[in-house]
DNA sequence: TTGAAAACGGAAGAAACGTTCCATTCCGTC
DNA sequence: GACGGAATGGAACGTTTCTTCCGTTTTCAA
C-alpha cells in the first residue's frame, strides 16, 4: 500500500537525496535547492514568500521544488529543516513518549529507564546551556571564599549535603545549613561578608531556603545560586547564579546535572585555591 | 522618534528581562513566561494555538504576555526565540573542542564535562547490565515492609537523604539512619522484622555504614542492598541485592545511577502499594 | 461586604500564509 | 523557422494563524 517513496525526514538524508537528484532539476528549482542548503537557518524559520525573495525566484518554484522531490509541499519539507535544528537539543518529551508507548501498564524496569532518560537528557541540557563564563565567576566567588555556606532543603537537600562531603575532601571550609533542631536561622547567621552562600532552589522554591537565603544577603553575605529560572526568588539575591533545568520523570525531578554542575565546582574550587596557594 | 522603550531581541537579555518584570505580571502571564523559558523549542516552533495548549492557557494570553513586556505581539516575541536556534548550536564535538582549546590545564567546563561524561556512562552501564528480575524482587521486598530503614553515609548519604525525600511523597513510612548525636546505633535498634533495612555503599565500604547493616540483620530484619561487587560486606547479610558500577571522574564518583535506581524504587514501591490496597 | 479595576476566557474578525491555477516564456526538436 | 512540451512568473483562492474585542470572573481596596 506504499504508493509513494519516502523522502528524508532528516537533514542529512535531504542532502544527500538532492545531491543525487540535484542535475536533474530545471534551473529555477536547482537554484532553490542550492540556496536551501546554503541557507537551512532561513528556510527553516522563513514564511515561503520571504524564502522566495532572498533566494530569487518565486514563492511557486518552492512549493514544486518540494514537490519534485517527493514532498506533499514546502510545509512538508520545511519540517525538515527544522527538524534539523531541534536535533542538538535532547528531545526529551519525544524520548518519554517512546517510553510510554511501549507498554501501558508501568513496571520498575520502564521507570528505571525513564529515569536514566531524564538525568540523561538534564546533562545533555546542561552542558548546552550553561554559559562558560559564569561557571567561571562561580568559581572565582567559591575560591576566595573563608567559609562556604550550604543552602538547600527538601528535594534538593542531597545537592548540598553532597556538597559538604566533596568540598571537605577539598580542603574547602563549609557549613551545610541543614537546620537540624530549627537551628537554621542561627547557622546561617553565623555567616560574615568574607564568606559565600552557595544557595540551590528550585521551583517550587521553598520557603525556608528563600527566607534563609534573604537573611544571608541582607547581612551582605555575597552569594552564589544554583535555580532553575530567571524567575527565581535566589536570582535578584545573588552576585552570581546559574541555571539548572532538570528533566521530569512522572512527579520526579532529575537531579543529575545538579550533582555534575555541584562536583565540576568543587574540583575547579580546590584547583583554584590549590595554585592560589602554591 | 524612538518612542518606545528597546526590547532585548536575544534570548539571553529576554531572560533577565523576564527576571525583572515576573515579579508585576500577572498570574497567568507569568504562567505563560514560566513555561517559554522552560520550553523555548516549543515556543520557536509552535503555532500560539499548540503553545496555549501546552502551557494550559489561552492563545489571547500569550499575545498578551507579549504586549505586556513591550513586543508588538506574539509573532515578534516568537522572532526571539527563532533567533536563538538560528544562532546555531553548535555540535557536540564542536563544544568539546572548544572546551579543550581553552587551554590544556584542567578548567570549570572541562570538569563539567567529564562529570556529565561519567553520570551519562553510569547510566548506561546501569541499564544494561541491572537484572529487572532482581529489581522486582527488590520493590517486592520494600514494598511489603511497614518501616524501610535507610542506611547510608558520607559519599552516599544523599542517596539514602534522597530516599527519604521520595519515599515520604509516595507515602511510604521511612526512616532515615542520619546518625546524628550518633545515635545510628539507637537508631537502627528500631528497625523490627516485618521492616526492611535499604542498605548503600560503595568500596571502600564505611564502617559504620557495614556495622549497622550487620546489627539490624542479627536482629533478623531484612534487607536490600545497593552496592558495588559481589564482594561487598553486605552481599552476604542482603535478602536482595542490586548492583551499581558509577563511573569515576578525577578523584570522584558518579552518583547519577544510584539516583536514577532509587528514583525507580520508590515510584515502583508507591505504585505497588497504591494496587494492593485498592 | 461592596464596588471598581484588573485579568481572564472565548469567540469573532483581520491578516498572512501556502497552495493552486493559468497565461507566458523558454528550450530542444522536427 | 515553427512546433510542442516543459518551465516559469504572477495572481487568486482557500485555509490557517494571529490578533482584537467583549462579556464574565477574579482580585484588591475601601
Amino acid at each position: 500500500m506504499s504508493d509513494e517513496p519516502t523522502v528524508p525526514r532528516d537533514f542529512e538524508g535531504l542532502k544527500a537525496h538532492l545531491g543525487v537528484a540535484h542535475n536533474a532539476l530545471p534551473k529555477r528549482l536547482k537554484q532553490a535547492a542550492d540556496f536551501a542548503l546554503r541557507h537551512p537557518d532561513d528556510v527553516a524559520f522563513g514564511t515561503v514568500a520571504e524564502i522566495a525573495v532572498k533566494a530569487g525566484v518565486q514563492p511557486s518554484t518552492l512549493v514544486r521544488l518540494a514537490q519534485a522531490i517527493g514532498y506533499g509541499g514546502f510545509s512538508d519539507l520545511q519540517q525538515v529543516f527544522r527538524a534539523r535544528l531541534k536535533a542538538g537539543w535532547p528531545d526529551y518529551h519525544t524520548r518519554l513518549e517512546a517510553l510510554k508507548a511501549v507498554g501501558p501498564e508501568p513496571h520498575p524496569g520502564l521507570h528505571l529507564h525513564g529515569f536514566s532518560q531524564a538525568a540523561i537528557a538534564s546533562l545533555e541540557r546542561l552542558g548546552a546551556t550553561l554559559d562558560p563564563h559564569r561557571l567561571d565567576a562561580a568559581v572565582d566567588l567559591l575560591a576566595g571564599a573563608d567559609t562556604i555556606h550550604l543552602l538547600g532543603a527538601r528535594r534538593v537537600f542531597p545537592v548540598t549535603a553532597y556538597l559538604a562531603y566533596a568540598f571537605a575532601k577539598m580542603g574547602v571550609r563549609t557549613q551545610l545549613v541543614d537546620n537540624v533542631g530549627s537551628l537554621g536561622g542561627e547557622q546561617i547567621a553565623a555567616a560574615r561578608p568574607g564568606d559565600v552562600v552557595l544557595a540551590v532552589s528550585y521551583a517550587p522554591y521553598t520557603r525556608s531556603t528563600v527566607d534563609l537565603a534573604a537573611t544571608a544577603a541582607a547581612a551582605g553575605v555575597p552569594m552564589l545560586a544554583i535555580t532553575d529560572s530567571a524567575f527565581s526568588p535566589l536570582v535578584s539575591m545573588a552576585r552570581v547564579w546559574l541555571e539548572v533545568a532538570e528533566a521530569d520523570y512522572g512527579a520526579f525531578r532529575s537531579l543529575a546535572a545538579s550533582f555534575a554542575l555541584v562536583m565540576a565546582l568543587a574540583v575547579s574550587v580546590g584547583e583554584k585555591r590549590e595554585a592560589g596557594q602554591g
